[in-house]
DNA sequence: CATATTTCAGTTTTACTGATATTT
DNA sequence: CAAATATCAGTAAAACTGAAATAT
């Protein structure tokens, strides 16, 4: 593997020091870290990211079409359908066609399925957790709404 | 394109928002959004961020080595490569053996290469303007010093 | 016929690894 | 010979597009 030592800013703060001051690298190296943690943390149970997002959406809004799940989770309908494949594997989801629209398939949580997102809670707990490990807990309130408020103001506009 | 219309939540506030209260989703739609504009803003000059993050580390630090470019830019040494040969091509740097040491190149930056980095910063003050326009200039600062920190603990840990 | 849904097949981009030739 | 450098070739994963098959 590559290393990459820490970066150097000794020049007197003579220079502008343009690389620490764009949001949008500090925001990627720093997303990047949390990617690569919280996947770890998936692949250690055999899980992926996306595994969550259909079972918090299934739990949070109940049973739904694919198309529905897709525009709850932002995962693509095209991506979704290999991961209810897996999910249905493990028997934590079911698909069924919806009688009422054959064109549709019906998802529905099972109760391993539940359990399942209660583990995946257990495990975000502890990846949050160290994550922000350095923050307060009003500090990690603060950066949520930061947050928040951005990515609403980006998502409209 | 396939759209992602805007999230409900809805469900009078009794399901626990699991997928809003993770940190690292939150930081990467934020972060995808961030990214989006900042390469448009980027191609729309015939550029990429790594031309920015490159003449940014040979204002900053001088001339150097690609390895010395790397480490201070965390750009690959393998993508390095086209990064210089598309800079090279602008006239933005000139790439020269070492003398003192023929495994070295040094790399620098040209004049033109100066006013190009500056063009960039004019491109990035707006970026940066757009992405948190919601936010004051206090909030501001508090969410660089909140990632700054997160960052800091993540790289060093 | 126009639209919606699921699915498959494919591209693009980015991050990353490994190997090679040259030099120290 | 071991390590560093620049370069090339290639993988892996994620985000995304387009189109086919079926149903409304």
């Amino acid at each position: 593997m590559e290393s990459h030592p820490e970066l150097r800013f000794d020049n007197g703060g003579q220079t502008p020091e343009r690389l620490k001051r764009q949001i949008s690298r500090l925001m990627g190296m720093t997303g990047a870290q949390m990617r690569r943690i919280a996947n770890e943390a998936f692949e250690a149970v055999g899980a992926r990211k996306d595994h969550f997002v259909v079972l918090a959406a299934l739990a949070e809004f109940g049973p739904a079409s694919q198309a529905q799940l897709s525009d709850r989770t932002r995962v693509y309908r095209s991506d979704l359908v290999a991961v209810l494949n897996e999910l249905a594997d493990g028997r934590w989801i079911e698909r069924a066609p919806d009688p009422d629209d054959k064109r549709r398939n019906v998802i529905t949580m099972t109760d391993s399925g539940a359990r399942r997102l209660d583990e995946f809670d257990r495990i975000l707990a502890g990846v949050n957790d160290r994550i922000m490990a350095p923050l307060s807990p009003d500090e990690r309130e603060q950066l949520f709404a930061l947050l928040g408020r951005i990515n609403a103001h980006l998502a409209a506009g």
